[in-house]
DNA sequence: GAGTGCGGGCGTT
DNA sequence: AACGCCCGCACTC
């Protein structure tokens, strides 16, 4: 059925990865191999046929995440873990922000909260929210394989995403986290209510400029789902200065550079382009943290279509950046899928602690960032 | 509540 | 048989 997706396969995958004999490997194999030399960086946007070898060590590839929105896909075989991609919920108006992105959300992986999801309406512009389904596989969904063999991690995508991507996972957890604050801090909370007092009592000035945060519709923020990626503290602050007047975030508009092509969300070959090649991270530095989960702390997205606020779709506090992104984003190497680890590297015993406590650090560091420019005011 | 993994079951190819 | 998909359940966060 599929078999002519396949055979692509094989070849983007020979040329696109590694030499030999270690890439010979297919999923199914009944014996894989044990002897690597190099395992791989987590990938966050796997696309096309590729494949990776993780280190059993890595938490992300323990998980089985990606940034796309994969859902478990039964396969009957309790030995590959199979996941089909959701797609990427849009709008069903096909609208676009006054700076002229698209609203991609991230599908819930639940079915139940999908059907939920769908049946709210869209940030920008009210409309419904439809589906975009993945047929980047021969006319069916992308599917990725994920099988423990060892001390390694193998994983596979069948197919190339014909959909731009969604929000990542840690967005749509930031959306929720945000919807939720947001809720504590609506107009008639007790909070927002002594905040004023305070104010009204000490003559402060309300921090205007972070309020379209606090009390925005979170959806309004259709960023690029590899945004969050690049969104340091200071990017935060930027969006935050730009809602009060400053100049939004220079580089922001056509950063990519491929806005105006055709889609390109699916059709790199290699999966991970380094976008930021002067910004690129050190493959040290990203150490464990790699070019995965960085928390996109940006799409700040909300479900639901209650508590409008006037402020809440004015686009002007974001950055106007490209979308769909170009894949990948921003990656610890320069050399696309060739992002392999030198076997004794991770496999020390700093990697596995050192992967999932850098990444954490980094992303709890991140988080606090992303809550202390948004609530300030606390 | 949502994400995730597992497994039964069914329809299609 | 392989595959896609739906569903329910259990578990975790």
């Amino acid at each position: 059925m599929l078999k002519g997706a396949d055979d692509v396969v094989t070849e983007q995958e020979d040329s696109a990865s590694r030499h030999g004999e270690v890439m010979s490997w297919d999923i199914n194999d009944i014996k894989l191999p044990q002897d690597i030399r190099q395992i791989d960086w987590f990938q966050e946007w796997p696309d096309s046929y590729v494949k990776h070898i993780y280190s059993s060590e890595d938490k992300n590839a323990q998980r089985h995440h990606s940034s796309w929105a994969m859902r478990n896909t039964n396969n009957h075989n309790s030995r590959i873990l199979k996941k089909s991609c959701l797609g990427v919920v849009v709008c069903g108006n096909n609208c676009s922000t006054l700076d002229g992105r698209k609203i991609y959300l991230r599908p819930a992986i639940c079915d139940k909260a999908r059907q939920k999801q769908q049946r709210k309406c869209c940030p920008n512009c009210n409309g419904p929210l439809r589906l975009l389904s993945c047929r980047g596989h021969g006319g069916y969904p992308v599917t990725n394989f994920w099988r423990h063999e060892g001390q390694f991690i193998f994983f596979q995508s069948k197919g190339a995403h014909d959909h731009p991507r969604p929000e990542t996972k840690l967005e749509a957890e930031a959306r929720r986290s945000i919807q939720k604050a947001q809720t504590a801090f609506s107009p008639s909370s007790p909070r927002l209510k002594r905040i004023r007092e305070i104010e009204s009592l000490t003559g402060a000035m309300p921090r205007t400029e972070a309020l379209p945060l606090l009390f925005s519709k979170p959806d309004a923020y259709m960023l690029p789902a590899n945004f969050g990626g690049h969104l340091s503290k200071s990017s935060w602050e930027l969006m935050l200065g730009s809602c009060s007047g400053q100049p939004p975030y220079p580089r922001a508009a056509g950063e990519d550079g491929d806005s105006g092509e055709a889609p390109t969300w699916s059709r790199t070959p290699s999966p991970q382009h380094c976008t930021h090649p002067g910004t690129q991270h050190i493959l040290p530095m990203k150490k464990g943290g790699h070019d995965t989960f960085r928390p996109n702390a940006g799409h700040l997205g909300d479900e639901s279509c209650e508590q409008k606020s006037p402020l809440a779709y004015g686009g002007s506090c974001l950055p106007p950046l490209p979308y769909p992104a170009p894949q990948g984003g921003p990656c610890p190497t320069a050399s696309g899928t060739h992002q392999h680890r030198q076997l004794p590297a991770p496999l020390r015993g700093c990697e596995g602690d050192m992967g999932e406590g850098g990444r954490r650090m980094g992303l709890n560091y991140r988080n606090d960032d992303m809550l202390f420019n948004l609530y300030p005011l606390r």
